[in-house]
DNA sequence: TTCTAAATTAGAATAAAATTCTTTAAATAC
DNA sequence: GTATTTAAAGAATTTTATTCTAATTTAGAA
């Protein structure tokens, strides 16, 4: 695989941030010209290491301002409740995030909820009906301290 | 504040997951023609539902593949010890998300490393110089199941 | 060191997109 | 019903992205 210098790096820090800048603004914070500018920037987005462009949305006024790290335990640890427990929470809307974690618990998701009683609803009704699940733990998020891809 | 109607949820959900579609491109998407869909995505810039636009890097490539969540305790609970914690995880680039809340610990803390040496030098070198820190308990993804933003 | 070849850059030219502006249509109030 | 406001369409313009060619730099071999 290609290997990327300091330019690409500081490149992608500022891409990072803010995809908006244009190849010219670019040029100019790494003290070259646009055409190499462009050109290692489709080089990092062919090779992967940009995967994808995406706006960041303000989750408040999109009520989903109410963020729940919740806590899952499987009834049973084959394969096919694993399966099924994936498939069920990738349609959940409010689950931004889910990753299969070390520890007392099998799953760590992330829950994007307009208020408490949203979320509620969400355990009722959402994870209530996700067979798979044995119990679950909510852990609520007071106030955003640092995000950054927020 | 202005209100949102569904085709600007449309064009909100749509750039959420890719924000290089062309204007006209996403004009076709929404059945308008490109001035509106222009005018509608700068309103929604300045009425603050779009925060930003970002690249999203590879973890992996960028060494920075190795998930832990790790939760925190501090020392005591008064405003001081608060808020010299909060400046000092700032300034740690492996902390890439901080959550002050509810429950046993006070602070949940998403870090990004290269592998758990690397974790483990965060651990002793950079967590252990944060004088406001009583305890931590590490939790370590195996895998990413989900996530909107990746 | 000097020559050669490869890679990188700069700058101009072109194509495509964003942005603005004017006209038209639609919705709402009166 | 008409007047007024709002939103949309389509054309015109500006800006940006993208391509291309020539010049420069870099790295390696003689």
């Amino acid at each position: 695989m290609e290997q990327i210098d300091d330019i690409d790096l500081q490149l992608l820090n500022i891409l990072h941030d803010n995809s908006k800048y244009t190849v010219k603004e670019l040029a100019k914070m790494v003290n070259l010209s646009p055409s190499p500018v462009f050109e290692r920037i489709k080089r990092l987005e062919n090779n992967g290491y940009i995967k994808k462009y995406i706006a960041l949305l303000d989750a408040e006024k999109l009520n989903r301002g109410f963020i729940v790290f919740c806590n899952i335990k499987l009834k049973q640890h084959d394969r096919n409740i694993g399966n099924q427990f994936v498939s069920d929470i990738m349609k959940i809307e409010e689950v931004v995030e889910c990753y299969n974690i070390s520890g007392d618990y099998d799953f760590l998701m992330k829950v994007s909820a307009k208020d408490m009683k949203h979320y509620q609803d969400f355990v009722f009704n959402k994870l209530g009906s996700v067979e798979s699940i044995g119990s679950t733990q909510s852990t609520f998020v007071m106030s955003e301290i640092k995000n950054l891809y927020g």
